[in-house]
DNA sequence: ATGGTCGATAGTCGA
């Protein structure tokens, strides 16, 4: 199974890019955010012309997860459990016996924003679901924009980063709180280029220089990365005419 | 030089 994650800032602006990506690399599944589409303006036809189902949870002008497979989902959901939210940012559902969880963590804004407090919040309150429902699932992937980067290796410039939102030790030790659970992120269990990145700023050039993070993961839980059997960072679509600003990561597991 | 550039949307906000 092949599976993989896109922010796509906007899936009216990169539907081209999108349908261009699964024809070439032909996933299983890919998962989407930032769609910022309501559900009824959701492209349902365009996916199924290239042989693909979707699944989505929108919202106008922001936000937004989507889940684009070749096989049906099974048991959909959306949402944290008890966690009231107005934002669209996680979907879920089961691909051959995998559950699959899409989130768009929020990004947060600055460590001294209203929007940190709230992606703390959220971050709390996801861990305590994948706690409750280890039992109910023999596979797991907990992939998307986690809007942290794990550690040094995955900015650009650690010190200049250094207690910024996207790399404050809370955001880290909340991820890690995750990881504590059972599950692995997949892009480090194999050798990878120096400065491999995910998402890279529009200003300043940013791309073209390498000025980026590694925000964008694909968590597996600890027996399904035994079959995981490679991930890396597809840098291509980021180079297309007008680009989203994150490029896609994929993982690929024996089976399914 | 504390900005830059996008997207959604119509003056700014969010990233």
């Amino acid at each position: 199974m092949k599976i993989a994650t896109w922010n796509v800032n906007s899936l009216r602006v990169r539907l081209d890019h999108v349908l261009a990506w699964l024809e070439s690399d032909k996933p299983d599944v890919l998962a989407l955010q930032e769609t910022k589409l309501t559900d009824e303006n959701f492209p349902v036809e365009a996916f199924e012309g290239a042989g693909y189902q979707a699944v989505f949870c929108g919202q106008p002008t922001y936000n937004g997860v989507a889940l684009i497979s070749r096989e049906p989902g099974e048991d959909v959901a959306t949402g944290i459990d008890g966690f009231e939210d107005p934002q669209r940012r996680v979907l879920a559902a089961t691909y051959g016996g995998v559950r699959v969880m899409n989130l768009y963590v929020p990004n947060g804004q600055s460590v001294e924003s209203d929007k940190y407090v709230y992606k703390l919040e959220w971050l709390a309150a996801l861990h305590a679901q994948l706690a409750s429902e280890g039992d109910r699932y023999q596979h797991r992937v907990i992939l998307g924009d986690f809007n942290i980067a794990p550690d040094d290796r995955d900015v650009h410039d650690p010190a200049a980063w250094e207690g910024k939102v996207l790399c404050t030790d809370k955001e880290r030790d909340a991820l890690a709180g995750i990881l504590g659970l059972g599950f692995v992120d997949t892009f480090r269990l194999f050798e990878q280029p120096e400065k491999s990145y995910s998402w890279w700023d529009y200003r300043a050039a940013a791309f073209r220089r390498n000025l980026g993070m590694r925000i964008d993961l694909i968590l597996a839980s600890e027996g399904l990365s035994g079959l995981c059997t490679g991930s890396h960072i597809d840098v291509g679509p980021r180079r297309w005419e007008r680009p989203s600003d994150h490029t896609v990561v994929v993982a690929d597991f024996l089976g399914g």
